[in-house]
DNA sequence: CCTACCGATCGGTAGG
DNA sequence: CCTACCGATCGGTAGG
C-alpha cells in the first residue's frame, strides 16, 4: 500500500483552485502595477497556468475583474471591523470614527482596489449577485452603527441611510484624496489617523454657525 | 491681388492647434469610451493627423494625461463657479451648498474626467506646474468660500484647510458613490441636488449627540 | 487545461 | 507632420 501524497507543482492548479489562485493573482496585479496591469494574461501567468485556462473559470475579463472587485470588498469590510473590534468605547460616535479609519487606512493601502470597485463594475443591474452581497455587506456594517447610534441618541440627522451615505462619502473622498495625492499624504499612520478623526469629529460637531464661545 | 482664405481640411491641424485639438480628443474619448479609451493613437485619429504627430506636441502618453487632467480640473472649477455665481445669498453655508452642487453635478456627468484627476496623474512631485495650478485653482474657490464664512461667523470648525477639506472630502465621496452605481442614483437632477444639499447641510448641522426636542 | 492561432491595439522610434 | 516599422500585449476562439 502506498500513501499517496498530494504532489502539486508549484506554480499549477488543478480542480476549483485554479479560480481562487486567479483571484489572488489579479489582487496582486493590481496592488504591484495598478489598474493598467490587471488582465487575464497576466494573471494567467502568475498563476501558472496558459493564458487560455482561465476561460475555464470566467466567461470574460469582466467577470474576474469583477470577483476581484468583490473580493476588495470584502477585505474592506474585514479592515472596518478589524478596527471595530479594537475599539473599547460602545459610543455610536466612537464607533463610527473607527469605522472610518478603518476604511481609510485600507483605502491609502490598496488604494487599487477602490479604483476596481468603484470604476464602474457596479454599474447597470448586470452587477454579479456576489458583488452586489459584498456590497450590501459593507455598507451593513457601517448602517448598523449609524442605526444604533441613532436609537441610542448618540447620533442625530433623522434618515438612517442618509447619515451612512453622508459618512461614507466622507471618508471615501478623503481616502481618494489622499490616495491620489490631491492632498499631501499624512507622513505617518498615526498622522493620517488624526486627520480621519478630525475630519469625522468635524462632522459630528457640525459647521454651520459661529463657534460657540466659552 | 488674391485674397487669401483659411483653407484648413477639416480633420487637419496646423502650428499650435494640434495640441488644442489632442486634448479635445481625449476629452470625448473619456467621455464616450472611458479610461480605456484613451490612447495617443486614437488621439491622433479623432484629431485627423498620424499617430506618430502627438509627439510633436507631448513627449509621451503620461503628458497628453496630465494636460487632460489639467483641462478637466479647469471644468470641474467652471462648474463650481457657475453654480455660485447663481446662489443669491451671500451666507457662507449656502455658497458652500452651492459649491457642492456645482462639484457633484460635473462629477456625474462626465465621471471619467474625475477618474483621470485622482487616477494617478498628480502623485509623485513629478505633477506638472500646469496640472499643479489647476488644482490650487479649484481648490481656491472652495477654501476662500470657507475662509470668508469662517470670518463671517456663519461657519465654524476652526481651521479653514480642516474645513475645506472635509467638505471636499464629502463631495468628492458622493460623486464617486453616484457615479460609480455604488449608489443608485437620483431619478432626476432636481433629486441628486436635494441629496447633495441633504447630506452637506447633516455636515452643517452635525451629526453627534441627541436630536434637539422641540 | 494546453498549444496555436486570430485580429486588433498599443507606445514609441527611424528617417525623411 | 507623414509613412513605415518595431516589439509587446491584449481578449478571445479553435481544436484537441
Amino acid at each position: 500500500m502506498t500513501i499517496r501524497v498530494a504532489r502539486k507543482k508549484p506554480d499549477s492548479y488543478q480542480h476549483g483552485d485554479l479560480r481562487e489562485a486567479l483571484i489572488q493573482a489579479g489582487l496582486k496585479l493590481l496592488s504591484e502595477q495598478g489598474l493598467a496591469g490587471l488582465s487575464l494574461r497576466a494573471a494567467a501567468q502568475l498563476a501558472g497556468v496558459s493564458h487560455a485556462a482561465p476561460y475555464r473559470h470566467f466567461p470574460d475579463k469582466q467577470r474576474l475583474v469583477a470577483a476581484i472587485a468583490e473580493r476588495g470588498f470584502r477585505l474592506l469590510t474585514a479592515s472596518m471591523r478589524e478596527e471595530l473590534e479594537g475599539c473599547r468605547s460602545e459610543d455610536g460616535l466612537e464607533r463610527l470614527l473607527a469605522l472610518g479609519v478603518g476604511y481609510v487606512r485600507f483605502a491609502t493601502r490598496h488604494p487599487d482596489y477602490l479604483r476596481v470597485i468603484f470604476g464602474g463594475v457596479l454599474r447597470g443591474g448586470s452587477a454579479l449577485p456576489e458583488l452586489q452581497a459584498a456590497g450590501d455587506e459593507a455598507y451593513g456594517v457601517l448602517r448598523d452603527v449609524v442605526a444604533l447610534g441613532l436609537d441610542r441618541g448618540e447620533l442625530r440627522g433623522g434618515d438612517s441611510d442618509l447619515v451612512s451615505l453622508t459618512c461614507w462619502s466622507l471618508v471615501h473622498g478623503l481616502s481618494t484624496l489622499l490616495s491620489s495625492g490631491a492632498v499631501p499624504p499624512p507622513t505617518s499612520a498615526a498622522a493620517q489617523r488624526e486627520l480621519v478623526l478630525s475630519a469625522l469629529r468635524l462632522l459630528g460637531r457640525g459647521i454651520a454657525g459661529a463657534a460657540p464661545t466659552p
